[in-house]
DNA sequence: TTGAAAGCGCTAACAA
DNA sequence: TTGTTAGCGCTTTCAA
């Protein structure tokens, strides 16, 4: 493995002015650069990763720290994954990937100080994460994929639940629905702060009731079989409820077997719409889910590239930047059903009505 | 930020003497070692990865290789990536996800000259894979995930799609099922060599073979789509099918959509097991799939393991390990039915019957 | 059982 | 525009 010394002494130069060529932080006359570039290129030169880093004092690694508790990641958060894999490898940066929870704080404060890492992206931040203030004490620069509660002085991206709720249900109201019940994450789930959840609530509360709507809301586990639940019990609040929109991605699947097996045709009787959704996803359902597909990949993308931004411009500004997901109408919507023949008798009398189309 | 000689000068001995408490490389009498650690607390001590790095010529960092071509991964895959990160924390190691595909090569020499890397592990890896070739030349240990056509004196863990393949259809044919039909990958994925596609293909070859039953493949571009086109397929090929095993996780919806619009129930009148599929994906199905669950993060641990161990002892034993899936029996499984009102003709008669049951 | 000191391969003053 | 050189913080010989 060829060193810079040996560029050097083929080039005839010294061992500065090849890692001046290298950097780029002074100028060096065309001449001796191409003699140098030949040199390098003549032995297949690469830099030092470790010696770099020790000289420099940065490392050109970037951490992604992603809890690991639950069942794996799904498809969203692999999505953050891919992104911030793809950005920084497209920069010239590496991307480490670090399973540290919420719990581990003391593995994170070892992991910073080994100051192997230039600065982090963190994954599923909570409203209230230890991991912020650890990473802030060692001084290792980060931005969020998510938010916490408060978020003066952070660098963060995120989904713009308020937006993308708005816009699910303004497609919905605009199809003649007024019986919508939202399912959300676990009460367990909301309980915690998770941001998604609270954000998500608050947000149908607001939009359903801009529409004079009364907003009923069905905490979900995060399986087929709390989907089934789910319905259930939105059955029995809302009888004549003629669509759901559904945050929660393992749950949704149970939602629209127990629609089957009651005999509610998708989107005849019930229109169902999934929120925060990657098209995979959406498109494994039959008929296919009309769906908020979240940006995934590009907050990922984001995440590491605003990160980047700030070391090295050695820039403080706060990146703070919200994603809307995109609404993708597939077959899982349709026009709300005449009032007819509903199975209850309707509790709710919609005060005005929607807007006409969407 | 302490270094190691703040250490030593608090703790009244040399540097090399620290060195050697943290590394174990030399005895160390109790005393000594506990005035080092005493220090090492008290200032918050973590050694600098860099430097360390650069004078032991070893980064304590594994690289983990995978294409980003089409549209991110499966959940499969996704489980290798879990599996792997949390075996390199759990050893003291790092992990960085590096997007190399199949056409990178230049990258990949770069990346290994860098010396950043101990080792690695390939994800995706073809039957023709550049990559390795490329690892071995720059010296980077490496372990696959998959496997090359010739496997001599390489390292890997993989499915035993051989194993699995075989139990899928013994369920079935335990079942009393005759006619099964196996739906693939893509024609070009499987004329491109990949390896699972191959693998199972021949392996459903053989275990149908075994049973004296003519193995039925179909096809399928990994979508909802191709799922249905396949099922078309299968239907005009053999009508009197009663099963269908599906290798393709993104098209077996769509399988499942197409039986649902011929009004063919499932597990009544078809049965389906699902392959090397993870459990979530299984539950989203209605009824939940039967399906062979894949060791995806196992898979991913094991390979990290074998790397590290190589790296550790030196060992230079071709560590090759194959994992089977596991049958995970839900309900889209049940007995064959009766022989009487198929679809069309059977054209083939069975020349034995299978086993009594699994 | 311990210490002194020579690197590891690079960056970045400082000097010319 | 270029060269010299002192580190970066650690590991590991060599010597005691």
């Amino acid at each position: 493995m060829a060193t810079m010394h040996d560029v050097a002494r083929l080039a005839r130069v010294s061992v500065s002015t090849v890692s001046y060529v290298l950097t780029g932080t002074r100028p060096i006359s065309q001449a001796t650069r191409d003699k140098v570039l030949a040199a390098m290129a003549e032995l297949d030169y690469q830099p030092n990763a470790m010696a770099r880093g020790l000289a420099s004092r940065r490392s050109r690694i970037v951490g992604l720290l992603m809890p690991m508790d639950e069942r794996g990641l799904g498809a969203t958060e692999t999505a953050f994954v891919t992104g911030a894999a793809a950005a920084a490898s497209a920069a010239g940066y590496h991307l480490v990937l670090s399973p540290v929870g919420v719990g581990d704080l003391d593995d994170l404060r070892r992991l910073a100080s080994q100051r192997m890492l230039d600065g982090a992206v963190l994954m599923e931040v909570q409203v209230e994460d230890g991991r912020v203030a650890a990473l802030q004490e060692a001084g290792v620069p980060l931005v969020l994929i998510g938010r916490t509660g408060d978020t003066t002085g952070l660098a963060y991206v995120d989904i713009d639940f308020e937006q993308t709720v708005r816009q699910a249900v303004e497609h919905l109201v605009g199809l003649g629905h007024r019986r919508i019940v939202y399912v959300n994450h676990s009460a367990a789930t909301i309980a915690a702060g998770y941001g998604p959840a609270v954000r998500t609530r608050d947000a149908f509360v607001a939009a359903m009731s801009g529409h004079g709507l009364e907003p009923v809301m069905i905490p979900a586990e995060d399986s087929a079989a709390g989907g089934r639940a789910a319905l259930t019990a939105a059955l029995d609040q809302a009888p004549d409820l003629t669509a759901v929109l559904a945050m929660n991605e393992n749950a949704i699947f149970g939602i629209l077997g127990e629609l089957a097996v009651r005999g509610l045709a998708v989107p005849h009787d019930v229109s169902v719409v999934s929120m925060v959704t990657s098209p995979q996803v959406a498109e494994l359902a039959t008929p296919a889910l009309t769906a908020m597909t979240s940006p995934g990949s590009a907050l990922g993308r984001m995440a590491v590239e605003a990160l980047l931004r700030r070391l090295e411009d050695g820039g403080d500004d706060d990146h703070q930047r919200l994603l809307p997901c995109a609404l993708e109408i597939r077959g899982s919507t349709g026009p709300a059903p005449r009032p007819t023949a509903a199975a209850g008798g309707g509790d709710t009398v919609p005060t005005r009505s929607g807007p006409p189309g969407t």
